[in-house]
DNA sequence: CAAAGTTGTGTATTTTTTACACATAAAAAA
DNA sequence: TTTTTTATGTGTAAAAAATACACAACTTTG
C-alpha cells in the first residue's frame, strides 16, 4: 500500500534552483566608505584625501573602495585602513548604509560607513597620494558625494558611543594622563567638563590601572599615566541602561 | 601673454568619465530584510514567514525583498511593510547590512536589515501565503539564511533602544494603561521592574498625557489610560547621556 | 626666584535610584 | 450578596550618584 505523504499547500511552489534566482536580481556597485578618527593637538581629526573625479576636483572625500567578489565588508573595510595607514589591529565599526540613488555622480552606488578610531602618532600614513591628511573635525567644509553626510552621522554615532563604551583609548596612546584623556572627551562631546567631578568619575569606575609613571616632557608638573583595562571592562560590560529619555 | 594655470600634481589623472568608472565596477545583488516587531499577550512577537527556496524548506524567514533599481533603501523597506501588512506610518530603522559572502544558497547577496515596530491589533496582515505569521520572541528557533542572526541583532538594537527612546509606544494602542506599558518594558529587557518605581519614572519623565479615561473589559480594577506626548519629546529630547561604562 | 600652567584632592548639596507595604476598586466566582 | 481574585494607586526612608566649587603643591621656563 502507497504511503500518502502530507505536502503544504505552499510546498509546490518551492523554488529549487536558488543560483537561478540569485542570478537573476538586479544588482548594484558597492563600496565601503570609512570614517577615520584621530586626535591630535587636543582635536578630533578626520582623515581625508581629495577626491579622484573631475566632478569633485578640489573636494576631499573619504577613504573607500570597491568591495570585491565574495569580500565580507567588515574585511574591505580593514583592507582599507591597511592600505592606507599600515594599521591592522585597530578599532572598527560598522554604522550605516547610504543609498541615495544619486550620491554618485557616475550612477548608483551603494555604500557601506565604517568608522575607525586610531592614535594618529603611531601610524605614519604610508601614502601622500591627493593629499591625504588629517582634518580639524570642526573646520571641515563641503566634500565629494554625500561624505558630509557620512561623517556627520558618524561623529553623532561617536559621540554617542564613547560615552557608553572605552572607544576613546584608541584615539590615545597606551599610556596617558587624566588631561589627556579630558581634552579627548571635551574634543570629541564638545563640552568642558568639571575637571574633578571628571577624576572622581573614572576613579569610580575602577578600570584606569595606575602605572606609577609620570607624564615626560610637558612644559609644567607632570601628570601620572594610566592605562586602560580593557581586560577587567570586558568581564564586568554592564548590560542595564536605565530608562531615560 | 598667456596666463599659467597652476595644476596640482594629482589633477593630471583626474577621473573624468564618471559613469564609465561606475558600470567597470563588479555590483552584488541588494535585498532589504524586515525585522518586523510586535506585542501581543505581553510577549514580544516577530513576523515571520515560511522561506519560498526548497533549500529552507519549513524555515522561518524574514520579510523581505529586492531593492530596485533606484530605491533608496528605506523606501524598499517601506514598502515590504505596505505589501504585507498594509501599514504605512510605522516606525522603521535601518539597523545593519549583512554581507558573509555564504548567506545566501544561491550566490552572493548583501541585506540590509530594518527594524520595524508596530500595533499587532491595528493592522491584520493582508496576506497569510507561506504561514505568515507572528512568532513569539523566546521560541524563535533556526530560521533560514542568517536571518536568526539578524533577529538577534535587532532584538539587541531594541532593549538597547527603548530605554533610550521612545519607540515602545508605537507596539501599544494610541491609548494605553501604565500596566502595559511596564509589560511592554518587562517583555523586552525580560526583567521584572518595581511597579511603583517604574510609574514614579515615567511620572518624572512628564511626558504621559493623562487622557482621563479608563480601561474598558480588563477582568480586574481598571486602570488610567494615558498618551505619549510625542509632542513634547521633540521639543525636549536630551543630549547628554554621561559617560558610564 | 617669580610666573605660568597644571596636578591632585574633599566636602556639602542636590538629585536620582532603590527597596519596600497597604488600602482600595472592580469583576468573577461561589 | 459575599468572598475571592487581581490589579490600581500611592509615599517614605535610605543609599548612591551627580553637581558645584577652591586651594595648596609641583615642575618648567624666563
Amino acid at each position: 500500500m502507497k504511503k500518502h505523504v502530507t505536502v503544504a499547500p505552499h510546498e509546490e511552489h518551492l523554488i529549487k534552483d536558488a543560483k537561478a534566482l540569485v542570478q537573476a536580481y538586479p544588482s548594484v556597485p558597492l563600496t565601503v566608505d570609512c570614517v577615520i578618527f584621530g586626535f591630535e593637538e587636543n582635536k578630533l581629526k578626520v582623515l581625508v584625501i581629495k577626491s579622484d573625479l573631475e566632478y569633485y576636483k578640489n573636494h576631499y572625500s573619504l577613504l573607500g573602495d570597491i568591495v570585491k567578489d565574495n569580500e565580507e565588508l567588515d574585511e574591505a573595510a580593514y583592507r582599507i585602513l591597511k592600505e592606507r595607514t599600515g594599521m591592522n589591529d585597530v578599532f572598527l565599526d560598522q554604522v550605516r548604509t547610504f543609498s541615495h540613488p544619486n550620491r554618485h555622480p557616475g550612477g548608483r552606488v551603494i555604500t557601506v560607513a565604517y568608522c575607525s578610531l586610531l592614535n594618529i602618532n603611531h601610524h605614519q600614513l604610508k601614502i601622500h597620494d591627493n593629499d591625504l591628511n588629517w582634518h580639524s573635525m570642526p573646520t571641515l567644509g563641503d566634500m565629494a558625494f554625500d561624505h558630509k553626510e557620512i561623517v556627520d552621522q558618524c561623529y553623532s554615532w561617536l559621540q554617542k558611543r564613547i560615552q557608553e563604551h572605552p572607544l576613546g583609548f584608541n584615539l590615545l596612546p597606551e599610556k596617558f594622563s587624566l588631561r589627556e584623556l579630558q581634552n579627548l572627551y571635551e574634543a570629541i562631546l564638545a563640552v568642558s567638563l568639571d575637571r574633578r567631578n571628571f577624576r572622581k568619575k573614572f576613579a569610580s569606575m575602577d578600570l584606569l590601572i595606575d602605572i606609577d609613571e609620570m607624564e615626560q616632557d610637558v612644559p609644567h608638573r607632570p601628570g601620572k599615566l594610566y592605562k586602560f583595562n580593557f581586560e577587567k571592562y570586558e568581564k564586568s560590560k554592564r548590560k542595564w541602561i536605565g530608562i531615560d529619555f
